[in-house]
DNA sequence: AGCTTGAGTTCCTTGAGGGAACCCCAAGTG
DNA sequence: CACTTGGGGTTCCCTCAAGGAACTCAAGCT
């Protein structure tokens, strides 16, 4: 495929985030891994992908520091595991759900609920602006050049 | 490279979302049509992507109703520009910047900022349940099986 | 010793991405 | 009028990553 390294394109954390999980099935491996299906055989067999490259993938992921691999065997087994930064990649899932939720689920409704700890209601995630609370989406933005912008 | 058809995996607002910008690029092709590089010259140049995806990746694109064409001359010369779909396609994708924001800008800094327009202030996304508005992250929630659960 | 099981590795085939050249068509210019 | 320019694509070939199936390896179990 010849796949282009998108982050040596220019300095932009869209495309560095799309170097950890932008490959093809990273981001269906995190899911399930969130999910509770955490070995190579449960995900090879849920997600029906090769092996061989599962194995990239989790390496991949591994290496990034987004998943861990903890052996839960004496023999060699492991169980994958998010880390911090993957479970924060995860809340990135969950706005991607959220917007599949919306425009693609059709009349059938959402496959999967989210329900909330807090205060024990379905909901979806809704974008807040850090800093004064109020919505924040797509128009409610300008853009201004950052301090690492040159690359 | 004989890529699956996710969607069709199972019953899954993730998988069913990378259907739609899960190819290589189409994350980068929205970012940039956001910030107002909108034709294909421009494009083409910016990403140095290969004319010919770029052909497939915005015909795709205006397919799944997340851009549309739109007449700038009296030439057959085209702007690419967001719909309502693909707007909020962009909400996910500054959540998937401030991902990258965190944990891969170093210590050069956010090479993009975002001024909220409501309070004026540099500011970045926070996930909060639309419900009681409190913060909701991929810890804070239990998956239940939804009415579209089923394929 | 032989069987099973989880977790990969190897090898071949296929098809998508990269790159460069080419094409089409409307305007502008002399 | 012929000639150039420039945006927006096609076409072609080549390479390399994904699919798929078979194979390996290292513990345990019987």
């Amino acid at each position: 495929m010849q796949r282009t390294n998108f982050s040596e394109l220019a300095a932009c954390s869209i495309a560095r985030t799309l170097d950890v999980i932008g490959e093809p099935w990273s981001p269906l491996i995190l899911r399930d891994v969130w999910a509770g299906i955490s070995r190579f055989e449960q995900l090879q067999a849920d997600l029906g992908i090769s092996r061989k490259v599962l194995t990239e993938r989790l390496n991949h992921l591994v290496e990034e520091g987004v998943l861990e691999r903890h052996p839960y065997d004496r023999r060699p087994r492991y169980e994958y595991v998010l880390t911090e930064k993957g479970t924060e990649l995860v809340d990135m899932l969950m706005a991607m759900t959220r917007w599949g939720d919306k425009w693609l689920a059709g009349q059938a409704g959402p496959p999967v609920l989210y329900r909330h700890h807090a205060c024990g209601e379905i909901s979806s995630v809704d974008l807040r602006c850090a800093h004064c609370g109020e919505p924040m989406h797509a128009n409610d933005v300008d853009l201004l050049e950052g301090p690492g912008a040159t690359r």
